[in-house]
DNA sequence: ATACAATGTAGAGCAAACTCTATGTCAAGA
DNA sequence: TCTTGACATAGAGTTTGCTCTACATTGTAT
């Protein structure tokens, strides 16, 4: 399938402006029609999922573009691109060890806020 | 204690800059001595660093400003100050969970790789 | 044929969160 | 006394990632 970039807005979720912004930045590059319209396949589609996915975790669209870059070079950039998301992997993790931590210490604070509060009605009372 | 900003800047790994700006923008207000010079207390140690945490859980300055708005104002606003932690444990479970799921999809995209990698080896021996 | 909606490019504008610059004050050491 | 360095304010500049505007072109429905 073949999709207009009104369409492939709508099937990503991404504005038409952002989609624009992506292929200038060079995250993603659709082939065009006769008339110059933008013509996006189901590979951009996978493609434009998975930039997503990286952005949603906090990848900068520089890095992005680098491993747009390396992707289009092809199999011989296979493991430069397995090994980029294996750092990449482990700030996930890193991130994701740290908002547990800060939960835990959030989790603490709105219990002390509980039992102060619970002291200020209980006082009041009295 | 207290701390000129400079030292202030070293205790928390916040630039002079930023402590200004936060200021600025109305997160924290340490007191002056008699120069005009900003003299932060171990309260404002606490204060920034539970700061620090919102702003690395993705809170927003100007929902941080709030909090510290009401925060002023003292006991009356304790309830609200809880359920604004209540809700920003909420969208920290959502994170957690999106970022989960995140890494789940990544650990697949390697083992893809992977996979994809020790075949180019083999084929490429034959 | 005409209107209108979608698309194209180029570039401006925006919001957030800093970060830096210019300029001035002031206390302490050589 | 002079200089140096930390501090003060006000405001400009930077970066990131969009988001929007202006204007030209094209495809489609009437």
């Amino acid at each position: 399938m073949e999709y207009s970039i009104g369409d492939f807005s709508k099937l990503t979720g991404l504005g038409i402006h952002t989609l624009r912004y992506y292929e200038h930045e060079g995250l993603i590059a659709p082939e065009r029609n006769s008339s110059n319209r933008r013509c996006y396949s189901d590979k951009d589609l996978t493609w434009i999922e998975f930039i997503k996915r990286l952005k949603d975790t906090g990848m900068p669209i520089k890095e992005i573009k680098h491993y747009a870059e390396i992707r289009a070079a092809g199999e011989p950039t296979l493991s430069e691109r397995m090994e980029m998301l294996i750092q990449h992997r482990q700030t996930l993790d890193e991130q994701i060890a740290q908002l547990q931590e800060h939960k835990i210490k959030l989790d603490k604070k709105i219990e002390f806020y509980r039992n102060k509060i619970e002291r200020v009605n209980v006082g009041g009372a009295e």
